[in-house]
DNA sequence: TTGTACGCGTTATCAG
DNA sequence: CTGATAACGCGTACAA
């Protein structure tokens, strides 16, 4: 409605003074930024965001990609979404469920400049892909990847879980069974060498126990607690794929009767919400401090600035269940 | 990089040709159009988007408030979406986890003009603050409301109620426990008065069972099916907030082996992925017409054209848990 | 401390 | 069928 133009009509001086008072310029008298701050009050003016974006090239919106969404995706997004509004950005969510054509939306929306940056936090086109759109604006991810190109806020969970499993067998377990996720992922990958490097190490012989993969759910936790309490020859300890399943199985045993830690020590992983909540011993994955990369990553590139990078570590919660 | 002017310059023709051919006008020789399509592909080039948006004065984004994420909610916002991007726009979601201020930068990027529309699909501010915003462009909510200038794609639970627990009465229930969800929303009032209009139309006796409120989740589900287990005298049928928990219910109670119908007759509502999954009853709600209904209505405003909206029933699913 | 005038990249109007 | 030219609304050299 009202421009710029209006107002400094309306305060009898030129579009350059309200264009200062607006953004906090200096050298502009009091008594006319005051009378300027009123006309604009008064007209309820706001600056046109496209004309802004058109003349600074940027839009101070960065979009984030998610196939879909967990507990900790979400603590990634807000804590992303923290920092960078605490500089100007706004976020908008792209969820793609998956489907390539969407997450194409968000990539054009980068190459058309109505994206500053991007960061995939979950990607289900192909690296090559992505990486031809780097050239439009920074592209972070939260995944592991082989490319050059595109930087990672990914950390490594091979000593996450031989942090995990270490303190597991100081804690006297000795048939440990291993739940993993996602079984095509690289985390699961990194997981189970860790583990076989644990048994070779103390010379763990083997169980034989089924394999369990692709639990992330409360719900599978509760179905292998069912499982569990079905055996004769019981794991002494679970260590679980995230909290969640942790959590169900912690729940579903407790409500059957039996006592963590002293029938079984239960171990999770990502110390999210309900690790805390169930009082789970847990591995912490800092999730706010990579989103905090990932904004600086973005940050740096954008303003040529050189913000310091926080560094990583996986630590030890251990709480009541081990 | 590379803009109109250059695309026209090495092409040999006026940028306005160059407009044409982009935004597919006719009068436009085909060879031509193919020169410059030939150019703008050899320079990888695309319009600017900010620039678009500010000679049109719209953005062609429509941003989506939601303060948390259930299923059903997902499925408005997935609807919505497609919907959206058939006719040309994007989505951006803000989600607010109940920060009032994040609700108002979404609010203010629309009187910016970096956003065309607003579905507040769950809000936190008042009404009047969002009510306030209405002049900047088009905002719709998916909760029921009082206010007569924000139009709500809200649907009255009140017959849905009673078709399901008609229902449950037709199947020979006579010992209904009713399970709601919020105890402040307006969804469970209107649920209330149709159980209260159901009791009093066939006279049902008072069996003295608790109150079941603020149920939302599988693990409710589950935690009502251990009570009903506790209990000597038992209702025969229940009648649940949402299919999240009619699934818990369902599941818990044939873990402890008990059988369902056979025992107890358990009801979801909203229809929702796992209620096929599980084959529970429900009462299905059209979301995904709502979700449209929401678009239209914006789509009206936007483009003062004239679509009809869908006219939206809700249906009894009869499947096997009743 | 303030103002003039131009450009950001597009599209719409009008004239040919 | 094609092209000049004027906006859209803002920020900023440059000049005063």
């Amino acid at each position: 409605m009202a421009n710029i133009q209006e107002i400094a009509r309306r305060a009898g001086v030129s579009t350059t003074t309200v264009s200062r008072v607006l953004n906090g310029h200096p050298y502009v008298s009091g008594s006319i930024r005051a009378r300027v701050l009123e006309i604009i009050s008064q007209l309820d003016y706001v600056p046109n965001a496209s004309a802004r974006s058109l003349k600074k090239g940027s839009t101070r919106l960065i979009g984030i990609i998610a196939v879909s969404l967990s507990p900790l995706l979400l603590n990634f997004i807000q804590a992303f979404t923290e920092i960078a509004q605490q500089y100007g950005f706004n976020i908008t969510l792209f969820m793609t469920n998956g489907d390539l054509e969407k997450e194409l939306v968000a990539l054009e929306m980068l190459r058309s400049k109505q994206l500053d940056a991007l960061v995939c936090v979950l990607r289900a086109n192909d690296w090559e892909v992505i990486e031809a759109y780097t050239k439009y604006g920074p592209i972070v991810t939260w995944q592991r990847l082989q490319s050059e190109i595109i930087p990672s806020v990914f950390m490594d969970q091979y000593q996450a879980y031989i942090l995990g499993i270490e303190h597991l067998y100081s804690k006297g377990y000795r048939k440990i069974l291993s739940i993993y996720a996602m079984s095509k992922g690289l985390n699961t990958k990194e997981r189970k060498r860790a583990y076989a490097d644990f048994v070779e190490k103390y010379n763990i012989p083997d169980h034989g126990f089924p394999q369990f993969q692709d639990k992330t759910s409360v719900q599978d936790g509760e179905e292998l607690a069912g499982w569990w309490i079905a055996q004769t020859d019981r794991p002494d300890a679970l260590f679980c794929s995230n909290d969640e399943v942790a959590a169900g199985a912690v729940t579903e045993l407790r409500r059957r009767g039996f006592a963590v830690p002293g029938d079984v020590g239960i171990m999770g992983f990502d110390n999210t919400e309900v690790a805390h909540l169930l009082d789970l011993t847990t591995i912490h994955s800092p999730v706010d401090l990579q989103a905090e990369n990932a904004f600086i990553l973005i940050q740096n590139r954008l303003a040529q600035s050189d913000l310091e990078l926080h560094s990583l570590e996986y630590r030890l919660i251990e709480r009541s269940s081990t």
